[in-house]
DNA sequence: AAAATATATTAAAACGTTTCGATATAATAT
DNA sequence: ATATTATATCGAAACGTTTTAATATATTTT
């Protein structure tokens, strides 16, 4: 069991260690003929290069890290392991291995760094939601290249892979719109993140555009509370808006865990859901084809953008000094049983 | 930003390198003042040993893999992503990344090959859930210490770490039955997964052990689907338990998204949760407790799974002969809204 | 025909560690 | 007093790559 090595390749192949190596990466000149020769006798041996020499050599690392606040992963959405999923799948075509980790609710760049980041094992990091500030300050004081997903700092211009929410609410508030609903009510959690924000701008000016937006509407019917997103906020927001005289046709929620929560609560107030009032969530979860009525919802591309974030992290390693990008990812509505 | 090397560490230290390695290590003999003095700098100086370099002098890669089936990792369940996170944490106080990726449901060991298998870039493997036989093959006859979480293949003997499915269930049905029921069924899914099987194993030695169980009793009310677990299973399971002239007073389902679609069955048909029919699930995963009515059932400690792999393993790659051993994690019946 | 350039190969240094003897001194046992 | 063992430190080799600069030959340009 012992390793085969670039040496053995040379060896078999009478040529130097350099020739070798410059076929494995093809650079350099190397006759057609040697370079064949060789690459079958890599194949014969099955010989693979050893990581951590190359690594060594190269002066790289060949990880990339990727960080998501502990609650994200533990909760029941899977919307940040999918996203992982996407990275992965992109990685698999390149020489990076994704190390996954989470932080603390309370980080202290002190105390709770990354392993990763503490002993320098990363080329790159990719940051998905809400994210300690003072962990993306940080990165950016160390030059460490980084990317965000699905969040922004206010008034800071950072690398980013986004959801276009805006126009994903818009159409779905727009579709609400051409099956004749006419008060259409908004439900959502903290806009501490930029993405609800967002919502419910496409929401507002989906309206608007429609005229349908009349005095006191927003006030009457929105529900906002600053917590985390939860379907308990869904539950919550529709027992106050259901007090409301003149009821809601259609709830256009910030996500699907509220709509779920909002179906819950509306079912039991013995409501008939879509004909009564219609719900539509935001980034369709697994669960929301599966509910009863099944969930209408705007669909975010979780493994694209998976794929965009470490495609751009790939950019902004290869060039550092790059200025400050951001992709926006569109969405897709989809009609089903709750609208 | 130049690197800071051991080579710096000797200089300022005025001792040669291979002191500074072990002190780092602590190995050999140091004397206390020259340790301390070292440790001194290596703070100052912030010194990280670069891992490519360790792992090249040591000939280990530091990766661990982490491998599960593609679908365990997009669906609803958090499962397989709370045992990673176990494992994380867990490796956190050590050496060791964790490189985590799925494998499809068609893999051939020629072409689906993990990456970090193929290039020998991890010195062992946790593998969770049902995963394909001829990868756990491969790694055995590639002498690649592994462990297996949650998973078991007949007629042989493999590290592993598993739930006590069987007391679990034992317990949950003892519950049931102590709380008056007397018809219990069993509603769940493909045998093929060992895991199930225990359960149904306690489930039917739990009624036996109180004599509730007459002939015929397991042809009535029994439903088992050949499929991978679902919530389907579950509504489905229940709609035909539901045409027995007798009718169950409780359902024992073999995991908790069964489960939650036997719930939605039975609230479809109009019985009352738990008054006419009682409902057990398994695995505790976070839907449980939101749900309406909140679901009772046997908590899986996920955490500890991982946990437990995450050491097991270290113990398999430190002393690779050791005769294979198997690791139980005990669970814990939760009662809530549903039973 | 000479000069310049493109093609092909290589030796040797470098990347930053660990580890194996070797060496030297101090402490302990005979 | 001498032999043995424990303590302390270090030089040098080794780990398996990449890369730079050198060398040699072949081809193209002047």
């Amino acid at each position: 069991m012992v390793l085969v090595t670039i040496k053995d390749i040379a060896k078999k192949a009478n040529v130097s260690i350099s020739t070798v190596s410059l076929v494995l990466n093809n650079k350099g000149y190397v006759s057609p003929e040697t370079s064949e020769r060789i690459q079958n006798i890599i194949h014969k041996l099955n010989y693979k290069p050893l990581h951590s020499a190359r690594k060594l050599a190269t002066r790289k690392t060949g990880n990339i890290g990727y960080i998501i606040w502990e609650n994200h992963f533990s909760e029941v959405e899977m919307f940040y392991s999918q996203i992982f999923l996407g990275m992965e799948y992109a990685a698999r075509e390149s020489d990076y291995y994704i190390l996954l980790t989470t932080v603390k609710e309370d980080f202290d760049t002190k105390t709770d760094l990354p392993r990763f980041l503490k002993y320098n094992d990363v080329d790159g990091v990719v940051l998905a939601g809400r994210v300690p500030h003072s962990l993306v300050e940080y990165l950016d004081k160390q030059r460490m290249p980084f990317v965000l997903v699905d969040y922004g700092i206010p008034g800071k211009i950072y690398n980013s892979v986004l959801i276009d929410n805006y126009n994903g609410a818009f159409n779905a508030v727009e579709s609400l719109i051409q099956s004749g609903r006419k008060r259409i009510a908004f439900v959502g959690g903290t806009f501490s993140h930029p993405s609800i924000k967002e919502r419910f701008r496409g929401y507002k000016e989906g309206l608007e555009s429609y005229n349908l937006i009349s005095d006191g509407h927003l006030k009457k019917y929105t529900y906002l509370e600053d917590a985390e997103t939860s379907r308990e906020i869904g539950e919550k927001g529709v027992s106050i808006l259901l007090t409301e005289k003149l009821l809601p046709d259609a709830i256009f929620c910030c996500n699907d865990t509220t709509a779920l929560g909002a179906l819950t609560e509306i079912q039991r107030k013995k409501l008939k859901i879509p004909q009564d009032i219609a719900v539509v969530g935001f980034d369709d979860i697994p669960t929301a084809a599966f509910n009863l009525p099944k969930l209408s919802t705007v669909r975010v591309p979780k493994l694209l953008l998976g794929k965009e974030a470490f495609k751009l992290l790939n950019d902004v390693i290869d060039n550092p000094r790059l200025p400050a990008q951001t992709r926006l990812i569109s969405t897709e509505f989809i009609k089903r049983e709750s609208s």
